[in-house]
DNA sequence: AAAACGGGGGC
DNA sequence: GCCCCAGTTTT
């Protein structure tokens, strides 16, 4: 995919994704506005499937939806409630430390910036992104395996790791996409441009696209 | 039964 | 850069 295709590649992408109802990613995107539960939810998404996180990040919104609530639950009823996410304990001590966090130094609230948000146990680039984007509208990539795959598949970018994908892209994808990139590349990795068998012979991107690191294809 | 999956931390 | 992390889902 070259520079001058991004336009037309956005627009077969949002084409293409219609097709998938209820995308994976919708459930974050659900928490527009909300970065604490923007936070919460990248925590359980980590390592996981998609899917799963969507049902237990609801489970233990209906306990607690704030860090000062959520601070007051155990950390065995965190646990409890986010099955099947895996990572249990890991998870429900990473959320109630940065709960802790929030109340003790933050006024219980989600800080904004990049710096203090990597500064969390458990809290990445991918996720440092998506709560300033999703949760406080702010300018951002969040570069995720199937954003850093599918970027590279195509050839517009390359690189060898997602953060140097997500500096890429900030550098060359025209802003007014930087929103929507996320949400339709996920959703798109997940439903068609898998990972190792993508659908090549039915990608209505085909044209535009280098292949590169694609193994198999149907 | 086996392989795929997927962000972050530690070194 | 490399290795590790645990458990669910898909093949």
């Amino acid at each position: 995919m070259r520079d001058e295709d991004v336009d037309d590649v956005m627009a077969l992408l949002a084409e293409a994704v219609r097709q998938w109802p209820s995308p994976a990613v919708t459930i974050v995107s659900q928490r527009e506005g909300n970065p604490f539960k923007v936070l919460v939810s990248c925590i359980l998404s980590l390592r996981t499937q998609d899917r799963t996180t969507g049902p237990a990040s609801e489970r233990l919104f209906a306990l607690a939806d704030t860090p000062a609530t959520m601070l007051a639950l155990s950390r065995e009823q965190v646990e409890g409630a986010i099955y099947p996410v895996g990572f249990y304990r890991n998870k429900a001590a990473q959320i109630l430390e940065i709960c802790r966090i929030l109340v003790e130094q933050y006024d219980g609230r989600v800080p904004d910036d990049m710096g203090r948000l990597l500064s969390f146990r458990g809290v990445g680039r991918k996720t440092a992104n998506l709560v300033i984007t999703l949760g406080f509208g702010k300018p951002g990539i969040c570069v995720d395996t199937h954003v850093h795959r599918i970027c590279n598949r195509w050839g517009y970018v390359r690189t060898g790791t997602p953060e140097q994908t997500e500096f890429a892209l900030r550098a060359k994808l025209p802003g007014q996409y930087w929103l929507v990139i996320n949400d339709y590349l996920v959703t798109f990795g997940q439903n068609h441009c898998t990972p190792l068998s993508p659908r090549c012979s039915t990608c209505v991107l085909g044209r535009f696209c280098d292949r590169i690191g694609v193994t198999k294809h149907r």
